[in-house]
DNA sequence: TTATAATAAGTAAAAAATTATCGATATACA
DNA sequence: TGTATATCGATAATTTTTTACTTATTATAA
């Protein structure tokens, strides 16, 4: 019931943490010191309850009539996730979607550091793609070693993606931000992080599916109905 | 309580729909003709229950002691999604996230064809990436216009989400998936879905954070204890 | 100093999602 | 042909998540 610091969090709570953390950036950045649930919620769509639930779960205390200190909340965030001090991971699988995250400056903005890449095409090795050096998939466990790196991004092809995943098991991985549409299978203890965009496209088809067959495109545009819901 | 075709669907269903879908394609590849809820669960590390009522919501009906036709199942889900006929989408932001999903060959397998890119630079108008062609904004409105264009994937800059997304709504585009961490303002009836990445980083650290806390990082490596959960 | 209004926080209720239980059915095998 | 077993489907129980309601606190202004 308790944490280390703060209270439990669930899941759709802890999800919806970043987009808080985002609005606050902006009131920070605006010079606004102090922000009301009712103030986040209008913003963002939300029911204030709600958001004074998910904030209190970061441990922060407001003042009523007065809201919360924004400076406040962002460390309280960002300290909730571990955002505060800088993680070291690695990447593996520099195709599409793996060179873009490579580049993908809300890494740094979170504090998570790529600093290494690797893949198993030998023409890649060597590069640099976005300021990281690619390596091939040789030198991944002596690396790791050495970094003591936990955390990798996998954005291999779906066919090698078990087999990657037992190289960085046996190189000491404990925590995969997995990218593929594969079911990995990992040891008790190792963390594993779905984060296939098929999910979020079969939520978007079916809910464009539904506004369809609720009231039919006609040739003319329409833009009525339906309802804007979070993931 | 019913739907047009299948019944209703809740959204943690609808977001594993495509798990299930990529591990049967796997099984048809392979030359499987049944397949078992058990099974399916046994391999998703899901539970067997689960994988039944998921399925269920798509129509399909399996037969006792038997379990349901592979081929049945991967219809029922695609034609569920939605993903049985191509929908047509644009791009906006052509980035490093907006190149890696036009060149992304995922799209083509959910049935989600990108048409053209748009970006603001005028550097990019004129070039392709991935075969796609990048236009300048200013051809926007014409080109959703005359293709008849409803969705739109969004990966521009978070500072100019919500301008373009105006200008989408001007156009006449009513479904928007939003890759930008800010929280869209739209009318009723548009549809947009989030898919900020930070979600799911702030879900992995947590988890790595907590998994620290509880036994703490020595020098040596270990991986015991946790868990490992889906998204 | 007192009244008022805005706001947070705690408690309770409702809704949604997951997990468990049980009966029915179809196949395999004796 | 009859029996055992794997599996589905429906119902129920549990847990999680969201929403509603009530109480308490604090700044503001009369």
């Amino acid at each position: 019931m308790s944490d280390s610091l703060g209270k439990v969090a669930k899941l759709p709570t802890i999800r919806r943490l970043p987009v808080y953390l985002h609005l606050l950036r902006g009131l920070q950045g605006g010079g606004t010191e102090r922000v009301s649930s009712t103030y986040i919620a209008e913003q963002l769509k939300l029911d204030a309850v709600q958001v004074r639930k998910d904030l209190s779960s970061t441990g922060i205390v407001g003042k009523p009539r007065v809201g919360f200190e924004v400076t406040g909340l962002i460390d309280a965030i960002e300290s909730f996730l571990g955002w505060n001090n800088t993680t070291e991971a690695i990447l593996i699988g520099v195709g599409n979607l793996g060179s873009a995250l490579l580049g993908y400056a809300g890494f740094m903005r979170h504090n998570l550091s790529v600093v290494a890449a690797f893949d198993a095409d030998p023409q890649k090795a060597g590069t640099e793609i976005a300021g990281k050096p690619v390596f091939p998939m040789e030198k991944l466990a002596n690396l790791v070693h050495r970094l003591h790196i936990r955390i990798c991004i996998l954005t291999v092809p779906a066919q090698q993606a078990q087999g990657v995943v037992n190289l960085l098991l046996a190189a000491g991985i404990t925590a995969i931000w997995n990218f593929t549409p594969v079911a990995l299978h990992v040891p008790a203890g190792v963390i594993v992080q779905n984060e296939d965009l098929a999910g979020g496209l079969a939520v978007l088809s079916r809910r464009v599916r539904d506004a369809e067959t609720a009231h039919p495109p006609r040739a003319d545009e329409s833009a009525e109905g339906g309802d804007d819901a979070h993931h």
